[in-house]
DNA sequence: CTGAAAGCGCTTACAG
DNA sequence: CTGAAAGCGCTTACAG
């Protein structure tokens, strides 16, 4: 039997059909698995299809059945560390349920609506988002197509959309907590810029527990969260508030806290002696010999679970029963599921009496 | 005009049609923009569309057009900066080339060759690994059926594939000259797994220069490349080198330097009067007060504008002249454009003479 | 400028 | 167990 091997990138299951000498529709059954087929027939019409280096096409497949196997990513600067670090794991999880990612990407937050809508145009299973926020009429778009939509750390703004998220003002109280605790009376906190969603909820929450004392805090926003900004609000304290020194420094992230740190070095104030330091996010720098930062960790194991687990729910049931169960944390008024961030104490905050 | 408006998830461009008073065919036009369509018969079918939420389905018109713009990505734990970073740049450009990326995650470097050939069932323009290796066959698979192939520091094994790596080699070279330059004379070399190409590629061109000068270089292999891992390095060498402790250490990255800093503070030696360090990618952490670590910075950008210079030639001409001009690095023998690494001088080596 | 029709490469009932 | 045929939702010549 002789015959003209297509070029590769052209050849399809009828030209693999043809050279194993059977019907279209028994290359598909070969590897699709459905449908009866000859275990040899089967076979021999993969050995056939490696040699060509013919697999079906996923996009032919998917217009027939309906259903692509995609889900949409939508992100963006993936240097910030929890980002990297969630889509790592949902990256995996995805592989492992044969689900294959179009990954969105954000170059600033205000392009996310306009990515939203784009996901559209793929038919994909749904959509995890991990930047910006989402509108009431793009969520309502993307669920009444059936396709589910998971927001993490940020609201989803309609009550059938998954959104989980760290209970950031939990985080900034708790912080507030610890340095009240302390017998700490002159606060500082060391802010992002004021659109950042987690740094203005961990400072609204730092703020809430001082106003419960009584106190107030000095707030700084920076435009950059960096360790860079952070050394630059050490020399500014210096400077501005030589007079009366802060004595408890809550900084809404870790990267900032750290600069902070170094910004100190040379001032002969020690921590915790003369003030205390709390961060948020327990990089690994945190934890670093010329650090010990104190700070709070986000859960970020339990979020992602939590995604997953809506994912999965979502295809198991089209049908869809509500999945927000509280299991992971307490849900929130705007229907966000808040997971509390774990606390790590090092050494730039004093041991309390009640420990 | 009364019709049932079909649940938005299962609408076509037919019912679209329907709804604008037209035929299914300029609907089409009304979004290509290809083909004669009047303005307003496309203002009102841009105005239906929206109202129903449809947009044309990318599945269906990437199979008529037997082309979909789709680049697949090969990946894996993020976590490692460079990837972060690169991905990042990546993906922006894709966003701005109007290409979508579907990222295949490779959860440990052997799973690369499967996740390439799963990329085929895709049909995508061509794929970016920025992980494991690549064979020569799954390579001429790949170019074979006209896709492009470009590999991100590692080969592409094939003289068509598009390969751009940091010229390892000639950092590790560097490092040993530098420290060769301020007089060291007994080296340590914190390695990674002898399965990491970077670090392998590293450690032998600080040797092969080291040999040149008659001398020899202790290396330490460790199974992960972090802080902690180079932390450890440090006790060890206080333990079992006392006699003779190393005066220059190059470490094959960052990560394991500034551990090794960290492991030698208590130890009363001097950085860098009695040893100098070397690192390899220049974390933001190298630049903090702390450790101010001399270090190499891969030529991120260099490599992937080189990426994109090449998927972009690959676009505009499938034809294909062989892209792989030197502009951006001498290249190898392996066909691998190499970039050199950028030394950023600090404080963990000292300022030699001939500066 | 508009529409009817063919066809992209598959999967899936339906017959045999 | 196998094959012929319909059809997924579009785009694109081809007529009109």
């Amino acid at each position: 039997m002789t015959f003209r091997r297509p070029a590769a990138g052209r050849a399809t299951s009828r030209d693999v059909a043809r050279a194993a000498d059977v019907s279209q529709a028994l290359v598909s059954r070969a590897f699709s698995g459905n449908g009866r087929i000859a275990p040899e027939t089967r076979e021999r019409i993969l050995k056939v299809a490696a040699e060509i280096g013919w697999r079906p096409n996923a996009l032919a497949a998917s217009m027939v059945t309906g259903d692509a196997p995609l889900v949409s990513v939508i992100t963006t600067r993936l240097s910030f560390e929890w980002r990297a670090q969630v889509l790592s794991h949902l990256l995996k999880a995805f592989e492992d349920w044969n689900l294959q990612p179009l990954l969105f990407y954000a170059d600033s937050d205000r392009e996310v609506d306009r990515l939203l809508a784009e996901t559209i145009s793929w038919r994909t299973r749904g959509v995890v988002v991990t930047a910006g926020s989402v509108s009431r009429e793009r969520a309502d778009a993307i669920l009444s197509r059936g396709q589910f939509l998971a927001a993490l750390n940020r609201p989803g703004n309609h009550p059938d959309a998954f959104s989980i998220a760290t209970d950031n003002p939990a985080g900034g109280a708790a912080a507030a907590e610890l340095l009240l605790a302390e017998g700490r009376r002159r606060f500082l906190v060391l802010a992002g810029p004021t659109d950042s969603w987690a740094s203005t909820e961990r400072t609204r929450g730092f703020a809430a527990r001082l106003a419960q004392a009584g106190l107030v805090a000095t707030v700084w926003h920076n435009t950059s969260m960096t360790a860079g900004a952070g050394k630059d609000c050490a020399a500014r304290c210096l400077k501005e508030l030589s007079g009366s020194l802060p004595d408890g420094v809550f900084s809404t992230n870790d990267a900032m806290g750290l600069g902070f740190i170094d910004g100190l070095r040379s001032s002969g104030l020690s921590i915790p002696e003369d003030l205390s330091i709390v961060g948020f996010d327990n990089l690994p720098a945190s934890d670093w010999t010329p650090y010990q930062l104190t700070t709070f960790e986000q859960p970020l194991d339990v979020m992602v679970g939590g995604v997953l687990g809506h994912i999965q729910a979502h295809q198991s049931d089209e049908a869809g029963e509500p999945t927000a169960c509280s299991s992971q944390g307490r849900v929130g008024g705007d229907g966000v599921i808040y997971c509390a961030p774990l606390l790590v104490r090092r050494a730039t905050t004093r041991r309390t009496n009640n420990e």
